[in-house]
Formats: C-alpha cells, structure tokens, sequence
DNA sequence: TAGTTGATCGTCT
DNA sequence: GACGATCAACTAA
C-alpha cells in the first residue's frame, strides 16, 4: 500500500497502463500538505494512430511532454481556463498518454475545496460561487479532468514533472478486477469516436457523469 | 431535466 | 482567425 509506482509500470501497453491505473492513488504535495484520490476514471490517447490525440500530427512546442518517457505529467491548457492532466506511458518518442477524468478524494479534501473555490492564481472566482457540497459530500471535487486539476492545484509549472519524484506521484493502491472495467467512448472527442478508450470503475459514484 | 451558452486564451491553420 | 480531451449558470418546458 501506498509504494510509489516504479517507471517500469509507466512503460507498458498504453491501454494496460490504462486499466491499471485505476484503483491507484494519485499523490501530489503541496508545500507540507499531501493530497491523495483514488484514480477511478481515465481515457487513453495513443499518439500518431489516434486522431484525437494531441499528437496525432506530431511533435509540437504544446505536446512536447508526451513524446517523453513514461511516467512523467503532461497537463495542457484548454478552453481558455481550464488545465488537463494526463500520464505519459511507453517509450520516449511513442506519444502516447492517459487523460485522468476523475479521482476520488481521500485526504486532503480541505485544501482541495479552497483550490476548487478560487481561480488558479488565487482570486475568488468571478462566476463560480463557493463550492457547493450538495447531499453532503464532494463529489464535485474531482469528477472531471479540469476540476481535478484545480483541486490539486495542476497548472502549467507542473507541466513535465516526473511522477518518480516527490511533488506529484502515484502510489499502488487496489487493483481491479477485469470484470468491474467499463470501457466507453471518450468524452469531448471528434474524430476517433468509435475507440471505446473510456475506462472507469463500475458503479463507483466519483466517475464524471 | 434537456439543451444552450458564456467565460477566455494558447496553439495551430 | 478559429477552435478546443471543459464546466456550470441559465433558459425553456
């Protein structure tokens, strides 16, 4: 339980990688504060043969970190406001990774609400009301790649951190059976709609809806 | 409850 | 110059 993933396990098949990953525990530490969710929904991106990844067309300035080699953090920016993380697996070059969908929040979840109330760089939020925790709980923390990102405050300086190293890491939790994967088509995504490159936990009620 | 839209900017065409 | 691996407020019914 919580052992840091070796960078053998990031160099694997992406869609292995991909189903393992589930279950993990996704660890960031800001300052002495230790964030840790459980890893309950990704999508795969596999490089030049998928045209919904990033690095279809090749190798660019923005998506530079997916062609490094596994186990190193690649977050973009979208939409004019919102940061993505994803897992960069296999060998350098390849350009391939895991967008994380959502995480459910195991410790840290005070500092992750105060993250997910204001904007990234501290502000209050101009449209967003404080966080609302409707029925009770936090749902609302970490059920999307963009709000995972702001609650562990991922921006573009953690663009390229290795997850071998001690600010951002994941560390071996449960693993999941074969028979509680679902796999769906990705979420947002034009071209390359038939992959079903979707997966998340069966009936786990932190996946995004 | 389903569908629409505003916010907002780096990157590629 | 257009648009996106998004989110949530708002609108209509």
């Amino acid at each position: 339980m919580f052992k840091k993933l070796p960078r053998s396990f990031y160099l694997r098949p992406t869609l292995t990688v991909a189903k393992d990953l589930l279950g993990k525990y996704f660890c960031r530490r800001i300052d002495r504060q230790l964030l840790i969710g459980k890893i309950v929904e990704v999508e795969a991106y596999l490089g030049e043969t998928d045209p919904a990844s990033h690095a279809y067309r090749g190798q660019t300035i923005r998506n530079e970190v997916m062609f490094w080699e596994g186990g190193h953090l690649y977050v973009y920016f979208t939409y004019g406001m919102h940061f993505c993380a994803n897992v960069v697996t296999e060998e350098k070059g390849k350009g391939r990774a895991i967008l994380l969908r959502a995480v459910e929040p195991i410790k840290g979840i005070k500092l992750m609400c105060r993250n997910r109330g204001f904007t990234t760089d501290g502000t209050p939020a101009r449209r967003s009301p404080p966080l609302r925790t409707a029925g009770g709980d936090y749902r609302m923390l970490a059920n999307g790649p963009a709000k995972l990102c702001d609650a562990f405050g991922i921006k573009k300086a953690q663009n390229g951190t290795d997850l071998l190293g001690d600010e951002i890491y994941i560390a071996n939790g449960e693993t999941i059976p074969e028979s509680k994967i679902i796999s769906t088509i990705r979420i947002g995504v034009k071209n390359g709609s038939d992959k079903k490159w979707r997966f998340y936990i069966e009936g786990n009620r932190w996946v995004s809806t």
